[in-house]
DNA sequence: CGACTCGTACGATAGGCATCGTAGTACGGT
DNA sequence: ACCGTACTACGATGCCTATCGTACGAGTCG
């Protein structure tokens, strides 16, 4: 019952310095994936690719969490059958400051917006 | 020899709150867009399309200005043969307060590290 | 072991998009 | 009227990608 330990299983996430900012704005230019990093963002943890109720197949659930892991947003590690998800705030933060709290105002901004 | 009046020609252009993010987000992934909006941001003025010297064609060139302008990113306006193209500034700030400045110091520090 | 859950891999499909070349339009100057 | 410049329109091409379904692997719990 103790919480399941990091499996070995590898995932490979880009190095900081390998984090280009074309990959994120790619990234986050999906409405899917904006959705996950805003709810990744709000919860201000790790999130399992469970928690998540999207309107896709888990196929395209996983495709979309690989994009947001290879483009340097989210790190992904396995926990048991889980795999967990968080937001590589520190990272972002160092290389692009300010960009990442622009971006999830910007898009509760939106959200606001567009369905008051 | 007076600056050519604008012209009558249309451009379609989202009006200010038919812009969104994703589509922003999207403009801006594309490394020739995101040069484009660099040189344009620090011209802070007009500038003809013709006045970017791209690794491109002329066709890739407009095409590239189209999905800026219909992203809402740019105003573009015919001045005689010429096109110019301006940054949104204000209908961007207004919408998203602080993502262009975010993004734009972003794309520096990036190109900055990236050739020394 | 066996069943169940979570997530992956792979192939297929359909649509989007960056790019080019060529041919054409709009405008300004001579 | 003519020419040159600036940009566009259109079609083609090849790549990328969002989506799905099915079959499979890894881990947990009984």
């Amino acid at each position: 019952m103790t919480s399941p330990a990091v499996s070995s299983r590898a995932l490979p996430h880009p190095e900081h310095d390998e984090i280009r900012l074309e990959d994120v704005l790619h990234a986050l230019s999906e409405p899917m994936r904006l959705r996950i990093v805003r709810e990744l963002a709000a919860a201000s943890g790790e999130l399992s690719c469970s928690h998540f109720d999207l309107p896709v197949t888990k196929s395209t659930t996983t495709h979309h969490f690989r994009v947001l892991r290879e483009s340097g947003v989210i790190r992904q590690v396995y926990r048991g059958t889980a795999k967990m998800n968080g937001l590589r705030r520190d990272d972002l933060e160092e290389l692009f400051p300010g960009l990442l709290d622009a971006l999830l105002d910007a898009a509760g901004r939106q959200a606001g917006r567009l369905a008051p």
